[in-house]
DNA sequence: CGTTATTTGATACTGGATATCATTGACCTT
DNA sequence: AAGGTCAATGATATCCAGTATCAAATAACG
């Protein structure tokens, strides 16, 4: 039992690509009783976006019809709501990405900034009895894995 | 993996402990070119007084003679030269601590702030493997546990 | 000692993020 | 379709951790 159950990436939906997507999250939010703005909207199609972990200022610039306060507060939504998660870079600099499934964690290439996420590979359970040798309770954790990805490998 | 081997100096002083690990941090510092200052060694000493994972803002409350930037250089000499390191919370907030040797991963403890070493578990050959993987090479992690101390257990 | 380069510390500044609050507008009710 | 209500917006002020500045102090070395 050392194998995650595999996930769907939400990648196979037919459909024209982005707009399904913002149409999907916008639905996650009204279901839980947020409203459907436009300007929120606005957000979620640039998160939507960015092809790898952007900044909050980035999403700001890439927004400029969009308050910075709004930019802000649709990211910190779409995080609650597990939609987007966040990103934690070597030097500390926080970054956000369109949320796959489920808790999971991040490569990081330091070179190009790409991500791609850890698969087949459960920590989870190793510190959760790493942590009961120690006699903590184990109640959640948080991994960033740096390195290169294979496009920026150097030999 | 991480075994803690106290430092012995080869003569044992009849002094406060606490002084000791002063002087032997003092130590590594002037091996490697800095002064021996007394600002410093107040940074120095209220580091090694502290009981459990703190903040920068703290450490700097607790020494109201030493200016904040001072504070706050003397921390950053300590993390760069490795002999305290860094530790992110839950919520994000960063604090301090007193390094044992190595590469190592704290449990933390959400509701006393108490701090142990990960023993016992060897993600790092773990995360290279998934790593590859992916195609990527691995060159460093960041890991943080979560939980409750067994003191703070609640059943 | 005296010289010199490091260190210090008061202060100003930075940059990311949040609080404020008057205005706008989404959505429910009718 | 209209109105009322309250969430959402956005310009702005504010916060906060951490850093830069730079004249003055001081550790180290000859």
């Amino acid at each position: 039992m050392v194998i995650t159950t595999p996930r769907h990436t939400g990648h196979e939906h037919p459909r024209p690509r982005s707009a399904a997507v913002v149409d999907d999250i916008v639905a996650q939010l009204t279901d839980r009783g947020y409203r459907d703005t436009e300007p929120r909207r606005l957000v979620i199609s640039a998160v939507a976006a960015q092809g790898r972990p952007f900044t909050a200022e980035e999403l700001c610039a890439s927004l400029p019809c969009v308050g910075r306060a709004t930019v802000y507060r649709g990211l910190r939504l779409l995080v609650e709501t597990d939609q987007v998660c966040r990103v934690l870079l070597e030097d500390r600099e926080l970054r956000y990405q369109l949320s796959h499934q489920g808790h999971h964690h991040h490569l990081l290439c330091a070179v190009c900034g790409a991500s791609a996420d850890l698969e087949g590979c459960d920590v989870e359970e190793m510190l959760r009895d790493a942590a009961a040798a120690a006699g903590f309770r184990m109640s959640g954790h948080w991994l960033e894995v740096y390195g290169r990805c294979s496009d920026c490998a150097e030999d």
